[in-house]
DNA sequence: TCTGGGGTCCTAGGACCC
DNA sequence: TCTGGGGTCCTAGGACCC
């Protein structure tokens, strides 16, 4: 019995919301297109080919594609071609383990006899995805559920790459880091400062040396995976861990009542998502974000978790309240907020969070023996009193290390 | 060249417990 | 004077992914 027979399949929507957007309008069809507009949230290959990239803000894709077609993002379309996808993914086999919207791994083993090989069984699945959905997608297929990914990230634009048991290393190793799932730009950066730019090169140096350069689990990783050591199984019904949602605000500078405002929509949605996903959250936190791109994040853990807006509201108030002096102290601007609640994994939990007084009163408790009665009081302010600028909180770090 | 709205996982220090 | 080990939880920050 060989356990290195490439039976995972990672099976990726190319250029997914760029592509639905040509399916449902013809006119759009071998054009460049761009979906979002002031950012790219995805485009289409042949925006690709002229450079355009995802994220990529307004002043750049505009010179770099003047012609290109804008249309704004359709969510809900989006998310039903992906359920349809996914019913192909399952009617392929019921070992189906979601990443994001468009991407998922499959395993197919011991399906040979039913079936086909897994070639056979990647190419129908292409073809249904084709003619039932109407879109594009890549499939990768390996050993291990690593290479798989890199196998359809090589192969795309709608294709399908095998790489068959034992020419693994073969394939991995001529590829550059940039390749390896894990490797972004810091990474990758590290890795050039000591000469290395291939995967076989990675693999040469040894574990304890990447581990040195790039912390514990990132060195290991990395070194596994450069010798396509990847023992991961295909997981079915992986929970989400957190929810939130974030809201960018420019760079003009928001009053406390405006900023309040903002913080009661951002509360208020992700309240009803958790509440829609029946899920509960125990830690709340809050991150910001800064015209130079620092980052700040506060978090809170409650005693016992809650999908209730007020409860949640309270303890966000509570965290932006105490934050605000050190982000005024630096004079940095908030471009962005996210609220996320870390969901827990006790479904049981969801009745401790049945009574919203009971939540509410909690919640209050909790953030005043943290901040204290003050933090309630300008928590409470903070919605109510435009003029209000809160005094200096010693005890509070800023939000990063000092700027150089 | 400064941009969205989602997520995942890891690290490190301190508190606290046994 | 020097000095124990291990474990979990919480908080803040960082890197990465789509």
């Amino acid at each position: 019995m060989s356990a290195a027979e490439a039976t995972i399949l990672h099976a990726d929507l190319d250029a997914f919301f760029a592509s639905v957007e040509q399916r449902d309008n013809p006119a759009l069809r071998g054009k460049p297109v761009i979906v979002g507009g002031g950012i790219v949230l995805a485009c289409s290959y042949e925006a690709k080919a002229r450079g355009v990239e995802t994220a990529m803000g307004a002043g750049r894709w505009k010179r770099l594609c003047p012609d290109a077609i804008v249309v704004p993002a359709r969510h809900e379309a989006y998310s039903e071609a992906s359920k349809a996808v996914f019913e192909l993914f399952r009617d392929t086999t019921p070992l189906v383990e979601g990443l994001s919207i468009d991407e998922a791994f499959l395993d197919v083993r011991g399906m040979r006899r039913m079936a086909g090989s897994p070639v056979e069984i990647a190419e129908r699945l292409r073809a249904r995805v084709r003619e039932e959905v109407g879109l594009p997608i890549t499939v990768g297929i390996a050993t291990t559920k690593f290479l798989a990914k890199v196998a359809s990230a090589v192969a795309k634009p709608d294709g399908l790459l095998l790489v068959p048991a034992g020419e693994e290393l073969a394939f991995l190793h001529p590829l550059p880091v940039e390749r390896l799932w894990g490797v972004g730009v810091i990474t990758a950066g590290k890795l050039h400062a000591h000469g290395i730019t291939t995967v076989r090169e990675v693999a040469a140096l040894g574990e304890a040396a990447l581990v040195a350069l790039l912390g514990r689990a990132a060195g290991r990783q990395l070194h596994a995976l450069s010798h396509n050591r990847d023992p991961r199984r295909v997981v079915v019904g992986r929970r989400r861990r957190s929810i939130g949602t974030q809201r960018a605000l420019g760079r003009r500078a928001r009053s406390p009542a405006e900023l309040d405002t903002i913080l009661v929509g951002l509360v208020d949605r992700l309240g009803g998502r958790l509440r829609g996903a029946d899920r509960v959250c125990r830690t709340v936190t809050l991150r910001l974000r800064f015209d130079d791109f620092m980052r700040a994040t506060r978090s809170h853990t409650l005693p016992e978790p809650t999908d209730q807006t007020q409860a949640v509201l309270a303890v966000a108030r509570a965290l932006l309240a105490a934050a605000m002096p050190a982000i005024r102290a630096r004079g940095l601007t908030l471009m962005g907020i996210t609220f996320s609640g870390l969901t827990t994994p006790d479904p049981n939990q969801l009745e401790l969070a049945s009574d919203r007084q009971a939540a509410l009163d909690t919640a209050t408790d909790s953030v005043r023996e943290r901040f204290g009665n003050e933090a309630i009081t300008r928590a409470v302010l903070l919605g109510r009193d435009p003029g209000w600028t809160p005094p200096l909180l010693p005890d509070l770090p800023g939000p990063d290390a000092a700027p150089p």
